[in-house]
DNA sequence: AGTGCAAATGGTCACGTGGCCATTTTTTGA
DNA sequence: TCAAAAAATGGCCACGTGACCATTTGCACT
């Protein structure tokens, strides 16, 4: 692997004049850049970024932690995010913490053994790692949370809107008439810091409907959870006249469980989901969904972060709400009044 | 930032014993080692990997260049390889080249700045940069193709049987009596090195149909493509009674197509695509999909490429090929008599 | 106590780069 | 023609680590 040197003896020049070829082109002389650039081309060479980052002390490689990257809005995080990041000149190590807070630890040792300069992180269930992320800002990371935040954090956050998103939803729900509405969501929702979960009770209560005992049993995130709950709900003798899943996972269980029964969407039960998967608009009805701004929020998370790392300004704050939108297709209807 | 060097001073003892409190204690009297334990604590140390890694001349980092991320097929890859390549010791940093060869060569020069030691790459559309990444090669990064692989590539691969999967596909049809069969894909396949393209004619042939000429338009691989595809082909004097997606993207659009023409799933057309999408369980009818081991060529793949650098055989070749599955859920029958 | 030997610890340097300052060459202006 | 300034080029070192070799310490055995 040829390094400057090896590119400046063929040259015939030193070193730093070498090296000026490819960071200050303008300091040399035609004749002399000319010759640099054909050693250069004839031995392919790259500059060594390692190096060059251990140098200068700061890398121009940034950390992404999603929560589990199949999940639609973590691919086109990572899409949206990769590409920004490339545009400016870095490059993105990813991460996938899979929810667990475990596992999130040893990929945050990796971050910071690759001493990214920046992280955007969508944290683990639980906060059982806000002190090593605090150890890694003081060790000059800057750490921005997206879609979440941990309670507690003094970092800036980049998120949907949820109490927006949920209030338009159930509002959505309530003006065409429903009363019994529930929500496929964790009602312990605190614990886990569950924003949606949070905001569901509340818009409810804003909207004065009431939410029976028997409605509020917390689903784990899955889709098979959500499944299960699905059944439980329909079966029950004042089964709800609206579902509201809170993502797109849970979408899918219910979905399936509604199929099940052979309930028609939207005659027997309206239908609403957050998270615009590619499948809500091919299945029949097309389901009306809340979508966040995804590509928005990837974008201001990378311009955030390489904004302040080149500043060098790592106490900068950044905490924005993006508004979530609602997609109408069909799965919504008044209830009936059977 | 604290270095190994803060941690000696503060322990009372030499770099070099420092440093062996990390990678090699059983060298040390357990009292120097716990003096040395308690020094890191304190700092919060934690080795700088691109110091050390330049220092060894080679890097604990990889490299996966995807088509797209947000379909399915490569956010589970990335997911089980970035879990392979964590489990390992090492970083993963993701590109997408959107299938662009110019986008690819950036990011291809990116790895090569990053001294990536190895790559996994699936390959844009021609073979542009097929000489670049021999001059990767030749500087010691191991290359090992995925999903695909350039024509003279003298990388391995590791892929789908597209012809076994194909065939299957094509022989289930013939087997539930259809004769007219259209594919949804390039049929200027050579040009695109597009497997399944060829494997289409080549099966139908071996199975002794024919393929009208009107049905050989080949569409783009986007799912507009494939929608405006299947309209045309549903109006022909002659439609197909069957209709083969080649990929998830193109099942999409086929799918929307034919439920805008009203067409019955399986009664009217017999609907086989490829990629085990999750909507494809969640439409009505249920679709028979043509699945690939998506884990096990990811898991196959990370072996490959760590074992290789690991034993500093970077001339080690495979090529491996994954047979293809197929899963009836009832999108084919037998064709209408009419 | 002295010898021999293993165990434990220490010193030095290079990896490829970027920043800084030093030196050489060319140009300018009277 | 020559000094002064500007342009072009060069030398040197540190970033944090790992490899290698050198030195010191502890200990068993005479």
């Amino acid at each position: 692997m040829p390094s400057i040197l090896d590119v400046a003896r063929r040259a015939g020049v030193s070193p730093t004049t070498a090296k000026r070829a490819v960071r200050s082109p303008q300091l040399l002389t035609p004749a002399t850049l000319e010759r640099v650039q054909q050693a250069i081309d004839e031995l392919k060479y790259e500059p060594d970024r390692k190096a060059g980052d251990l140098r200068r002390g700061h890398s121009h490689t940034i950390g992404l932690m999603v929560g589990n990257i199949i999940e639609p809005f973590f691919a086109q995080l990572t899409r949206t995010v990769a590409k920004a990041v490339h545009a400016r000149g870095y490059a993105l190590i990813v991460a996938d913490n899979e929810y667990e807070s475990a596992l999130e630890l040893e990929h945050l040792r990796m971050f910071h053994g690759q001493r990214v300069s920046g992280l955007i992180i969508r944290s683990a269930f639980g906060s059982g790692n806000l002190e090593y992320l605090q150890r890694l800002h003081h060790a000059k990371m800057y750490i921005l949370e997206i879609d979440h935040f941990l309670h507690g954090s003094p970092f800036g956050h980049i998120m949907l809107d949820n109490d927006q998103g949920v209030l338009m939803g159930v509002r959505y729900l309530h003006d065409l008439g429903h009363r019994r509405i529930a929500a496929l969501t964790v009602y312990d929702a605190k614990r886990l810091q569950d924003e949606r979960g949070e905001a569901f009770p509340k818009a409810m209560r804003s909207l004065g409907l009431r939410l029976p005992k028997e409605y509020q049993r917390g689903t784990t995130l899955s889709e098979e959870g959500a499944y299960t709950r699905t059944l439980e709900l329909m079966r029950l003798l004042e089964p709800p006249t609206a579902i509201f899943a809170m993502t797109g996972n849970e979408a899918a269980g219910a979905f399936r469980a509604l199929k099940e029964l052979r309930l028609r969407i939207p005659q027997d039960v309206s239908f609403l989901t957050f998270d615009d998967y590619s499948w809500t608009s091919l299945v029949d009805p097309p389901l009306d969904v809340i979508t966040q701004p995804v590509e928005q929020m990837g974008m201001l998370a990378v311009k955030t972060v390489l904004d302040a790392i080149e500043r060098r300004d790592l106490q900068h704050v950044v905490r924005q709400r993006f508004p979530a939108t609602l997609i109408r297709r069909g799965s919504c209807t008044a209830p009936n009044k059977a």
